[in-house]
Formats: C-alpha cells, structure tokens, sequence
DNA sequence: TTGTAAGCGTTATCAA
DNA sequence: TTGATAACGCTTACAA
C-alpha cells in the first residue's frame, strides 16, 4: 500500500527519517549507510561523504529502539543513589553521567530516598530492561535481599554498606581518609579534636565499646590500607550515617592512637543524620556546656559547614582559635567562608571505576568480584592554619 | 555450545526470557502471552493465571527495546535541569519523577549546569532519540536557538526564560508569590522589607528604573494574574537569577505600592549567585552598614536561609526583631530553625502540567502552545510572627 | 477467546 | 568495497 508519494524529504511522523531514506538520497543500499554509522572500516572516501552528507541534509538519526533490539544492549546504565539533593551524591551523579558519556553510555538516575522499597523496586523493576546494568549505593538492603534477589543485570555496588555478595564493589578509604584529616589538625597544633557527626543518636554518643575493640592497631592499619572491610559489625543493616561514620570514626581514633592521645568519648558528637543543621545543633550543644575544643572533624562536609556556622556564630574565630576539618571535598564547602579543609574522596576514581567494572560485567567478562577502595587525600584550605 | 545445565530454565546469555519461552512454559501461543501483559480484556481468567505463573517462574521481563521499536515510543521523558545540587531543581526532579511515574513513562534526567553548549546538546545529542521528548529549563539557550533547532522530538520549556517561541511552557506565579510573601510580611507589622537576592552584582543593585516602569499597577496585576509575561525585556538572555529575580522583585514593589509605601532602593540586596553563602554576605553587608531593617524577603529559600544566619550570627532575634521569608518551600528551609515562612510554588503543579502537556504532544495531539502557570501560596512557619 | 502473519529499523552474516 | 537476507522480540491487524 502505497501511503503516497511522500516528496523526498518529506520527513514522516516522529522525526520517522529512516536509514533507507538516507540510502535512498545518497544512492547507495542502507547496508553501506549502516556500515558508515558503524565506522566500518572499507569504505570509499567519497561514499563515506555522501552518506555523511544525506546523513546531515535529512536531520537523520539511528533508532535506538531498533539498535538496541539488534545489539542486544541498549547503552543505558542505571545508577540508584540515596538523593541527589546531598552534595556528595549530588556531586557523584554529576561525575558518574560524565564518566559514562566517555565510555559511550548514558546513565539514567534513579532515587531511592534510602528506603529499602525503593531499593528493591529499582532493582527489580521493569525500568531496569530499560539498562543494562546498574550502579546501586543501597543504604538499606540488605546483603540477604541481594542474594535472593539474584539480579537478572549487572550490578555494581557503591559505598560502605552490604559486603560479602559476590559483587563488584566501589568504595573509598574512609578509615585512612579521617586518619589523615585527624594527623593533619594534630600537625597543626591541635590537642582536642570534636568529632561532629559520630554515630549515634543526638547527645547520645554510641558507647566506644565496638569501636576501641576496632582499634587494634593492626586491625585499623588493615582497614586504612583498605584491605577490606569486615562484614558483619560494619556492614549490617544501619543507616549510612551509622556506617560510614564508624569507618571515619575509626580513623579518627587510630590517628590519636598513633600520636599516643588518648581519645576522650566527650569529644565524639554525634548529629542523628549528616545535615547542616544537626552540625550545627551538635556544635551549639557542645559550646553551651563549655566543652574544650580546638578542632573540629565533621564527618562529612554538611556536618562540618554546620559546626563551622555555629562557631562563627558562637564569636569563635576559626581557623584561629577552632580548626575545622570535612569529608566528601564539595562544593559548598569549598566556597564557604573559610574555604573549608576536606577529605577528597577521590570522585573520579569511584565514578570512572564502578561506571568500568559495570561495563565489563555487560561485557560479559567472568572474574572474581572486585572491591575497588579509591584512595583519598586531604584538600587543605583556609579553615585550618597552614603550617 | 553448551554452556552447562544451569538449574530448571537455562536463561540464556542476558537474562534472555522471551515471550515465546513463556508460552512454551504455559502451553499458550506467543500472543496470549503479549495479549496478558497488555491488559487485553478477553483472556479467560485460567489462561491469564497460567501465563502469570510462568512469567513469575521463569523471572520474564519484557523486552524494552523490542517493545519500543514496534510501538514507536520508548516511554522515556528527557529532564534536563540546570542543576540538581540547587534545592529547587533537585526537588522538582524528584517531583518529576514521581509524577512520571504514576503515567507510566521513566524520566532520562539531564543536567545542562546552564551552559549553552550543554543546553544545546541536551537538545541535539543522540540521547534523544532514547527518548519520546524532553522537559528542558532553560538558562542560557536563546529563543533564536529554539526557532532554528526546530527541534526533532516534542519540548515543554520550564521557567521563565525563553517565552514565544510557540512552545509549551510551565512556570510558577513568580509575581504573584512574591507580592504574598510582601504583604504578609507588612501584614505582620513590618516596614522596612530587605530584598536579599535582588538583580545586580552584589554591592551594586541594578537601577530600579527598567523595574519601576513595571510597577505601573495594571501591569503588575497583569503579571502577577500570570496573564503572560512580556518577551524582550524580561525574557532576554540573562542568568536564571536575573530574570526570576526582576518577576519576584516586581511583586514585591506591587506589594509596596498597594500598600501606599515608596520602595527604597537601599533595602534592595543584590547577591550575585542564589546561594546560601552569598544571601549571608549580603545580609552581612546591610548589618554592618546599619541598614534599618524589620523584614527581609529572600529571593529564593536558599538566599533566605543565608540572611537568616547571618542575622543570627549577629545576634538578631528572628522572627522577634527581623521576619524573613524565603521563596521556593524547599526541604531545607522548612527544616532550619526556625523553620523558614517560604513561597510555595506548587511543584505538583509543575511537574504534572509539564508531564502531562509533554504527553499530549507526544501522542501528537495539535493544539495551540500553553503557558500554564503554577499558582503559588505562602507556607507560614515560625521565621514569621503569626497574626 | 486464541492464534497467525507481518513488520518496526537495525546489525550480522555472508555472498557478490 | 558493497549489497541481499535474515534475525532481534515485540505489537498490531486480522483470521480462526
């Protein structure tokens, strides 16, 4: 049936331009056409050019519905973070989607709020035939769902929670990260460091009881070096804070077991969860009972811009009289006022390795699951005083 | 070759289920299978549980690619944002995504940092063809570019820039929201109202003169009914600030000449950026000059959440001496303490009409270009004296 | 109520 | 160096 002669541009709904119109306008069979978008080697110069050029007078662009029905693959991956309105997340998106587009593949964000239901309907949802694979940072799975779950696509996992599935892992040197944020305020003078951001609930420090059994030296060496994280303790089912915080706060520690100091539970404050605000409460409270400090480590920036806050409003000159050290290196603590002294996570590092290790899984190349512990380094700006 | 007997079903390379496998598994053809996971009302109620069981059995999932190559949609929306870091924007992605949802389509989300060049690659690049149209809130674009793109796929602009170039278009009741926020504000006693956040580089406030001209009664009623927003002056080529800044500034001065006051020009605080650091800076630069100040409309919450520790920082009871109210209701704000009075802009609102109008064109229904504006209400919290 | 046949736009295989 | 031809897995007529 012919739909009626349709003048030779004339272009059919949905931008429907085709690579048999292209053939057609540069008279050669679609095949050649495909052969040129696939930069398949033989071709002639002259043949290449008036395809690209039928390519470019057409507006012509590949279906990817039927490419990647074709290729079996469809060049999406999926990554599923907690929230993108946290700076660290918000921030690890931005590396993740630009690390992907140099690989060829787009990324497609998905939020789970840090929900457990979330996390499993990302996982299991028809959205993921969507990708080919995806990068998950689960905060409340747990490694059992996981196992049951058995995902039909590739997964990679991101952080600190959930080890020991058998799955590729990307996740940064927390313990040696705080250990060198902790090494350089004592270099800088400090004797009485706060930890704003310790585990545990709001004036309620979690008691050191787990955490000083961690601090065997040996123990803590193997965990900064990132020769693994021990399961069970560490990587059960808590909130990220809770998580992430014990690693940090274990480095914390062993940095003052180094240095001889013993560590006083006084100073560990902890926020409840790592906005500003609660590092700001958590600053305030410790001023009002007139707790000695002359540092302070925020356990993640936010923490750390809130203590920051509180301080200058408290009249506490800083970096003067009160050093104040974060964790993640973003942006807003880079443009506060001081610039606030950060533990860089090696961002790149994380994106470009997890985006990899997905991509050869979708490749189909068989090895031992891997955890990947991108190193960090401290960017050291004007809220501690340089040496 | 055999890769080995793997448990009941051998799933093929990729979690390669397909329809036909299912069919074989539940002794049907093909089609019924299709015929059940499209809601096809005529199937007895023993062949659909038959097919169901064997869809659960064998883990089946849909084919995307395939189905979207014959359906000619892929049920993807693009969303590109100038950034998600920014509190609106990551809540209105949220919003986005949850309201796409509910209608069955996933949601690409882009990020354009609002720069031209990735404006106009979001618009351009191959990830379009991924997908069936794009929600795009455009900062650098021009007008210009649009009408020569003649842009393939279906477009919705979000905000207020880029207005006539015979597209959809959702905003917020910019105006409106801001002459609310004044006149509660006036109606809570206040006088002399700081406008943080204001057009013009900090320390240099853009002349009221363009502004004034606008404060002719009929316009602003005209503006702030979201009766249109006139192209050309407000729509140029200007930063996201600027011209959000020159709609919210205009209300606030209609809420000024409606109250029979003559704005001063020393209460405006330009800030450059909308972020928090920028909104204390500014604050911070009224106090020390002893700028008389009873009130203070930030221009976003984040500009509001500035000022209102800034004042803090200077001892300022708030809402006691000084009320502040913040514009955008995000989460942030509504957490602070105290908690910040903000101008809701119905983000439900936006991003069901833009899904919904991007949609409609998708499904290729003509109609004239909308421009749905979002009605706005005042969410009163404790950064305000309530009556 | 279920099945058959055709074709969506590509890429892969193989022949020319 | 190019061109037929056959899938890829699904939905949409239409037939049974």
């Amino acid at each position: 049936m012919t739909t009626g002669a349709k003048g030779p541009r004339e272009v059919r709904a949905r931008g429907g331009v085709t690579m048999h119109d292209v053939a057609a306008l540069a008279g050669v069979s679609f095949k050649t056409v495909s052969n040129v978008l696939n930069d398949y080697p033989h071709i002639r110069p002259t043949t290449r050019a008036r395809v690209e050029a039928a390519i470019a007078e057409l507006g012509y662009q590949v279906n990817a519905s039927a490419r990647n029905l074709r290729r079996g693959r469809t060049g999406v991956i999926g990554l599923a973070l907690p929230g993108l309105a946290e700076p660290y997340f918000g921030e690890l998106a931005d590396t993740v989607v630009r690390v992907a587009e140099t690989r060829g593949v787009t990324v497609l964000v998905e939020h789970t709020a840090g929900e457990r239901a979330k996390e499993l309907d990302v996982l299991t949802s028809a959205r993921r035939s969507l990708t080919d694979g995806l990068l998950l940072s689960p905060l409340a799975v747990t490694a059992e769902d996981l196992r049951e779950l058995r995902p039909t696509s590739p997964l990679v996992l991101l952080g600190e929670r959930v080890f020991g599935v058998g799955l590729d892992h990307v996740t940064m040197a927390n313990v040696e990260g705080a250990r060198l944020a902790t090494r350089l305020l004592l270099d800088r003078g400090a004797h009485r460091i706060a930890v704003v951001g310790a585990p545990g609930a709001p004036g309620e420090p979690e008691p050191l009881g787990p955490l000083t059994e961690l601090t065997g030296l040996a123990e803590l060496a193997a965990l900064a070096r990132g020769a693994g994280v021990p399961d069970g303790e560490l990587g059960s089912a808590r909130p990220l804070t809770t998580t992430t915080a014990r690693l940090r706060l274990a480095g914390y520690l062993h940095a003052l077991v180094e240095a001889g100091l013993e560590p006083d539970p006084a100073l560990l404050l902890p926020t409840g969860d790592w906005h500003r605000t609660s590092g700001a409460a958590a600053m305030d409270r410790a001023l009002a009972v007139g707790l000695e400090v002359d540092a302070v480590l925020g356990l993640n920036d936010s923490v750390a811009l809130g203590a920051l806050h509180a301080l200058q409003l408290a009249g506490v000159d800083v970096p003067g009289r009160v050093q104040v050290v974060g964790f993640d290196d973003t942006i807003d603590g880079a443009f506060a006022t001081p610039a606030l002294t950060s533990v860089s996570p090696g961002r790149e590092v994380i994106a470009s390795s997890a985006v990899d290790l997905l991509l050869r899984r979708i490749e189909g190349v068989e090895q031992a699951p891997r955890l990947v512990v991108a190193p960090v380094r401290v960017e050291e700006r004007g809220s501690t005083r340089r040496a």
